[in-house]
DNA sequence: CGACTTGTTGACCTAGCTCAACAATAGTGG
DNA sequence: CCACTATTGTTGAGCTAGGTCAACAAGTCG
């Protein structure tokens, strides 16, 4: 799942202390009680920092993400871009064979169950029902990345912005109700939505001063009105009658 | 491989008579004789016309391009969007567990050497090799999905036509000497980039002004300056640095 | 030939970028 | 604790790429 997939409803209970060896994630259903073994002994939960790079030592993981959330960027020459946010319940994969450039980092105090990237081949080959399950990830993954940055090509900044706030509506901070936390600079926002750091400032107050949200500090916000946010992605009335 | 992505180098030998039993894809690389011989019991060359559905009895298929291409349409309401294209030895997967009402489309007489979606996933189970040769391209595909959607929700319209025609250029038609075929109208190249069919047009005689291409007819174009058409896709000196 | 699809061109308008000033917030060292 | 600085966010005033509307040309197929 990539930057602001909707579809998604995260679905990972916790690690159930002594009854479950591995979390309730997709990416193990099914899986007989040797193999649950076998994947239990080579992952683990991993925490990150704000800021840091997800990497196990130097290597790149695979893993899902069990608190927290990661930013995928790209580093070409000095700039640095948001391509895409991982939350909690996502799957972290190495992005395929050529990495070019494209780094995770954590935006928060972040745990992912996994292993290297190396490791987890080496289990895909000794697992067969986890290489099944990894593929329709993988696949579904493809077909959400495809249908996102299709829409994302067409929409306009307050729809982008729209998706990205609900997108992250669905992890609100513990505790708080329904209080959001952006997690990303404006700037950053910007970079991973294809818009200016203006424009999205001025988005977020346009529907701060709608009441569709209410503003508590920057990256703090509380979704007042949900179903305008939804009409505001234009999802539903996308119509435009193409050829 | 989505819409357009520059990355990969086509490498199909065309199903050389008796010697081999698969085309040289990366799809088949590393099967030993008897996988081979049982793959090639399940793949066969299928050809559609102009404007058919990839569809075998009604049901999606996986395969590999050997002649022609694809549209990936997507059909919402009456509408109809051309969301990716497919060429000369790209695979062709059925997108997904969620297919979302995407479809497969030829868009000249097109031959695919494949299978159905069915036939292949029994397929993928019975030859591991397989599986992780498939489990590849996948993940190339995702990741390069990612990548040019990310540009792309970035690019001017210039920079989105240029890449598109030098995409194309990978594919002349055989004989005629560096010719290609444009195989969409303007309105579904518009429907493709996320730009309008004006809009397209404009550019496309721009860059005919400008003699980077040479216009035979609305769909058949030579590329004159494929230096200057690399230049005009924006993909070298993108450092608007960002954080 | 006439009807229909596809492409071209011009005139205009608007969303979002650019530039620029400024406000709010968080550190940091005295 | 306060000044001092750096980062991040806000707001306004233009500017421009690309969308919109509309007329027309060029294929194309019966």
């Amino acid at each position: 799942m990539n930057a602001l997939t909707p579809l998604p409803e995260a679905t990972v209970v916790p690690m159930a202390g002594d009854c479950a060896l591995l979390p309730d994630h997709a990416l193990f259903v099914g899986l007989c009680a040797a193999e649950q073994e076998r994947i239990a002994q080579t992952f683990s939960i991993h925490r990150f920092n704000d800021g840091a790079p997800i990497l196990l030592d130097g290597a790149p993981m695979v893993g899902v993400i069990q608190s927290g959330a990661l930013a995928r960027v790209s580093r070409s020459g000095i700039g640095m871009q948001t391509v895409g946010l991982l939350l909690c319940g996502d799957l972290v994969s190495p992005a395929g064979p050529r990495t070019s450039g494209v780094l995770a980092m954590a935006l928060d105090r972040t745990a992912i169950f996994g292993t290297s990237a190396e490791h987890f081949r080496a289990l895909l080959r000794e697992v067969p029902r986890l290489q099944l399950n990894y593929l329709d990830l993988v696949a579904t993954e493809l077909q959400a990345t495809r249908g996102w940055y299709t829409m994302l090509g067409r929409k306009t900044a307050p729809e982008r912005v729209a998706s990205l706030i609900l997108r992250l509506s669905r992890q609100s901070i513990p505790g708080s109700e329904g209080l959001i936390d952006l997690l990303l600079t404006r700037d950053r926002i910007g970079s991973l939505l294809g818009l200016k750091m203006e424009t999205v400032s001025r988005q977020i107050r346009a529907f701060s001063k709608a009441g569709v949200i209410e503003m508590h500090s920057p990256t703090k916000i509380k979704v007042l009105d949900k179903a305008a946010l939804v009409r505001a992605t234009g999802d539903i009335w996308r119509e435009t009658s193409r050829l």
